[in-house]
DNA sequence: CAGTTATTATTACCAACTGTTAATAGCAGG
DNA sequence: CCTGCTATTAACAGTTGGTAATAATAACTG
């Protein structure tokens, strides 16, 4: 069969793009030693959309990607919040998660789902993470869903200690404690000393 | 002078094109009731390049953004290492490093830049955090140069023991202790516990 | 050799431009 | 009122990187 150098060939054209997404067909056509028109015919069956389309779509998920991370405020989606007591958070996770060029997801993702969360669940205006113990207790691969459960514990003042649990599946793969704390009002007063000692186990 | 309303039209298209990068000469002409051509003439003037090269741009140093997080492994640029004893970090900020719509760098970032420098300065194949404490003693705002040192303490078989200081200017916002370990080998193997008690001070 | 599959080439078309030239509208000064 | 100037619009050819459809060719297979 003479099919096997066209599935070679659909091989290497996804891992040429997986590389650099932005190649043209005739770059396309230069590299792999075939017609553009193959390339097309290629695309089409593997349902890869044009450069520009590509270009495009990069291009949008990379404004909502810093958006989304800068203005929700949040990494992961918040699935249930009772404010000043619990939320759930879900994060599905993908290669961008990836430590180096390994499956593992890195552990300041997990980190940073976990303390948006805990600061999402306080329902005051200016609320910072003061202070935190987190202990990773098993890995998590790309593909996995994260779901992170904080319960708000007991507070003092404007300092509210969170627990955060994280799990994949049944597994509990993180658990942290943050001290919270709420500065209500101006957020450029009193910025000398936040966090304090995290004591509180 | 007319060119007032040209001049008004030009502020106009920059703001629309700054919410929005993504809109054609067409979309840009309707928006701004001239014709295309107008558009033409200002975005030449304006040297503001056409539809396909901004998102190309965008698709670009999106790329570059995300596997600068990916691939470089690290947040910050890496000024000094000495291999399983020291090293520094410097992360000059942004505003998408900011928390909300303040000022105010987000925790996250200045835990990533701790973490995943706490990780670089040991020198093993496959190293995870698998525990920290950490302080936020002081804000930091955008602009601030970050600049993070960790250390290597005690070591015992896989275990690190690595504290991170983060200072800006001379003022030290965070303090962390982070438990790293190195798992030399397979990562798949003992993906049963590591992280353990933090407990080391 | 006929049949099938893979590949290549050809043609017409499109969006979103560039660059150039020409026409038109609107006002200002002499 | 006419001339000159600017701003705007229109009109046309050319470019890139494609789609869609069709035909021609190559290459192997039974």
């Amino acid at each position: 069969m003479r099919s096997e150098l066209k599935l070679k060939r659909h091989k290497r054209l996804l891992r040429l793009l997986g590389t650099d997404p932005l190649m043209s067909d005739l770059d396309l056509a230069k590299e792999l030693g075939v017609s553009v028109g193959t390339i097309r015919l290629d695309r089409s069956v593997l349902n890869v959309p044009e450069l520009r389309a590509r270009t495009r779509q990069m291009a949008e998920n990379a404004s909502s990607r810093l958006t989304s991370m800068r203005h929700e405020e949040v990494l992961g989606e918040i699935i249930e919040l009772e404010p000043n007591s619990l939320a759930l958070s879900v994060l599905q996770t993908n290669r961008e998660y990836a430590f180096r060029h390994t499956d593992l997801i890195a552990d300041h993702h997990i980190y940073t789902q976990a303390a948006t969360l805990a600061i999402a669940v306080i329902e005051r205006d200016m609320v910072v993470v003061g202070a935190a113990r987190v202990n990773f207790k098993h890995y998590a691969s790309v593909g996995d869903r994260l779901i992170a459960r904080a319960k708000v514990g007991t507070h003092k003042d404007d300092k509210y200690v969170v627990s955060v649990r994280t799990r994949v599946g049944n597994s509990e793969i993180f658990v942290a404690r943050f001290v919270v704390v709420a500065a209500e009002g101006s957020a450029g007063e009193n910025t000398d000393q936040i966090g304090g000692s995290a004591n509180s186990g």
